[in-house]
DNA sequence: GACAATCTGTTGTTTTTACAACATAAATTC
DNA sequence: GAATTTATGTTGTAAAAACAACAGATTGTC
């Protein structure tokens, strides 16, 4: 079993949630939260379904899988979350009544449960570091929010090439101009966009051929204009 | 022009933001964020496209549409924003560099604007109401985080009958129960899903038929078993 | 109750995609 | 640098969806 020094150093190396802190900080913070380290055998529930979501967990050492089970018992493997990395902060934060996701010990697991409601009370004591937590919080949702609300939008697109467009536009915007990489491998495009890989190739190549693009591997070019048949 | 009063009962009524405040601490906080009202004429930009992400706006009178323009200047409206509504808050506490999306006044509009940074920080003159608000904010976000989580799950399924069987068995586990009603109509079902109507209505006769579900307008029933064919 | 408007379901056609199987290119390993 | 593995591109076929046009059902209104 691994010394909690170096689950400070995971937390503060890897966390979002702690990005800023120092040790010291760290280590009154988690006194003032009553953060509890929780061990967790290979396949056994950190968080059950239909359970009341309150608390925040932080993987420190293994991977914690979070799981969808839909309405005839099939599951689904949503994320998997490794060292540093936290889950159910969403739930918690919402105050849903019922978790709707299973949170299960993939390997042998140390997992950090931070309660959410106290996370977002005024510190008794005044805790310097406890705004800090809260900034860091929010920066996590907010982030994930704009995220989740980019990826909607490609995924939300008719067809392949709609979707494809709409993430290469974004990726050029980011870029500030009409070259640019991506940091996805065909595969990982294809799962991003919700499409089937070989298709997703093949309507590459037809955009391609019309102009719409150019493209070696990672890398793409838009043109200015858009070449309308 | 509409007076402060109005405003003020906007906020209280309709903004989640200051859900549980009073009239007086609505007021005293306004203030000590120094909160800023606009007036907006139809179609004048709020924000613009690739600025500094750094406030929220929340709706008073009119209606904001947050627009999104790609390489090519193509626009499209992704939300329509009304009064005690807000936006450009998961861009601002993200801390987004610019802004990738652009908000236009589609009406003659009031709009508050409050820094977000400001908002987040300790606040100096240790406002009671200052704390609540960030809670609330943190509520929005994460709330948001959850809705377009189940939305993602929905949307990224490859055929219009795992699409539908995605919602109907989350709406199931929400009701807790294989009977449920839906809060959409066929159209809006087949817009949230991003699949076409026609077709939508046509898959759900076929799921119908092979027993897989039972439904009439807004009522659904699934199964418990699962029949295989 | 008659009318209009809206919502829902059906069908046929065209387009697009998924899927599968394979070919080629690039990278990794030894 | 040869062999293996991985990534990418190509093609054909079957399945699915989009689209369009319409029919029937429901709701609301006068």
């Amino acid at each position: 079993m691994k010394n909690m020094e170096e689950f400070f150093s995971i937390l503060l190396r890897n966390c979002p949630l702690f990005a800023g802190f120092d040790e010291a900080g760290l280590r009154a913070l988690l006194t003032c939260l009553s953060a509890v380290r929780k061990h967790f055998e290979k396949n056994t529930f950190v968080f059950a379904i239909d359970e009341r979501a309150g608390l925040v967990g932080i993987v420190l050492a293994g991977a914690v899988h979070v799981v969808r089970e839909d309405f005839w018992g099939g599951r689904e493997i949503l994320t998997r979350v490794e060292p540093g990395g936290l889950f159910g902060e969403a739930f918690a934060c919402a105050g849903v009544e019922r978790l709707p996701v299973n949170a299960v010990a993939d390997e042998k697991s140390h997992v950090l449960l931070l309660d959410c409601q106290r996370l977002l009370e005024p510190c008794p004591s005044a805790c310097a570091f406890h705004h800090e937590l809260i900034k860091n919080l929010t920066r996590i949702l907010a982030r994930k929010n704009v995220m989740l609300t980019q990826k909607l939008e490609c995924v939300t697109r008719r067809t392949t090439r709609e979707k494809l467009l709409c993430y290469l536009s974004e990726r050029a915007r980011l870029a500030g101009g009409s070259a640019f990489d991506i940091p996805f491998d065909r595969q990982e495009l294809a799962d991003y966009l919700s499409v089937d890989r070989s298709a997703m190739s093949a309507e590459l190549s037809k955009m391609r051929a019309k102009g719409l693009l150019r493209y070696h591997r990672n890398h793409f070019e838009l043109p200015r204009a858009k070449h309308e048949p």
